[in-house]
DNA sequence: CGCTGTAGTAATCAGTTGATTACAACTATT
DNA sequence: AATAGTTGTAATCAACTGATTACTACAGCG
């Protein structure tokens, strides 16, 4: 038997696999805030509670580190996406497929990591390394959406189009000022649909689901 | 008369004015590329050919460049939608007057600085200087195609989303990719409709207009 | 117990960065 | 021509940052 260390043990020595989740985990909130340049490993080893070092070491480099926190929030997009796909029943509408749709990405979106590190690294387009990334995880959406869905590519391409004003409202923190501003609450009212609500319940929160 | 400078002189001496207009122009080009935290003020005075101090002298700080250079970067928008809606006929369907507008962002955004640097303002809405910008700017571009275009809320929003794709297709470099990745092609084209000619043309060349 | 691999850190380093200061060069006014 | 204001820079600084190295501590295995 172990003694005992269950209680807020100084060191709980995590195995490689759970501490690699854990400091992605980190970085995924630091990255989102901060953005790619200005997130620095420091913070997010302190998000981790662990070294700067091993942040580094654990990774190899800031940059392999960021792409790989990226990746897995599109991965966690289509993983989100796919699993509704395979609860479609067949003869939904378009218009009722976006509804489904729509409802998973907001739940996938109130945690900001995902929704601010898959930003920053769209507007990185120009970068060797984080471009080709980002077209990769953009279009795998996209192609998600228009074949395992079954959208026409109009439709689909309405849906990205959405997605990306209600990324755009959620980075602005649009929600914070929807008492003082109308025009805000009516934009991302007719933006969200009959998800505003259910949108701004996760919003409040410390983190989604 | 002043004596023979117009040729390559070192140091030509601009104005106040001139020089801040100069300093922006290149603030905008680094900004756009490297985001906030990454865009140094010595890039910015390289670009600009002069000394990094003289461009934090000028600004204040690096903070106060980023403000004013998206600022700068929303007027534009704000300028170009007015001076199109100006010509109104006033008999438009909501539908035509999407495509006019659509029309002059694309112009609008050609230039990489303005498509950038207000994606990047976006993702800072946490900041307690960039966050209340960044829904200023945000909101007064809703307003200008809501109650000056006169599009109704739902129209207005639709075309807010399809602007908000577009920001990121082009920011993600998609142009780039459309020989090789045919989905890209297809998307780029439903996304910008009648106007994808007239966008590509204008990507290739180093800025717009 | 000794050995080996793994988890994790402290210390350090070279390069970078925003900002400040002091100073030089030019221009206009009187 | 002396004065004063403006344009612009070189030099410098303290703080920061990603990465490397050498080290410690612990766990499993024979």
């Amino acid at each position: 038997m172990n003694v005992a260390k269950d209680s807020a043990a100084p060191h709980p020595r995590l195995s490689n696999e759970d501490r690699r989740e854990q400091i992605m985990q980190a970085a995924s909130v630091v990255f989102a805030e901060r953005g790619y340049a200005g997130g620095t490993t420091d913070a997010v080893a302190k998000q981790a509670g662990i070294s700067q070092a091993y942040v580094v070491r654990m990774f190899g480099s800031k940059e392999q580190l960021f792409v790989e926190v990226a990746k897995r929030a599109a991965d966690r997009v289509a993983a989100g996406f796919r699993s509704a796909i395979a609860e479609f029943a067949g003869n939904e509408t378009a218009h009722e497929k976006q509804a489904i749709l729509g409802k998973v990405y907001a739940d996938l979106v109130a945690d900001r990591g995902i929704l601010l590190v898959l930003m920053h690294l769209f507007t990185m387009g120009h970068d060797p390394t984080f471009g080709p990334n980002s077209r990769e995880c953009f279009l795998r959406i996209y192609r998600l959406v228009r074949d395992d869905a079954g959208m026409g590519p109009g439709e689909a391409t309405q849906f990205m189009a959405q997605g990306m004003l209600v990324n755009t409202l959620l980075a602005m923190r649009i929600p914070d000022v929807l008492d003082e501003q109308p025009d805000a609450a009516e934009l991302f009212d007719y933006c969200t649909g009959a998800q505003t609500d259910g949108i701004l319940e996760m919003y409040w929160r410390p983190n989604g689901a």
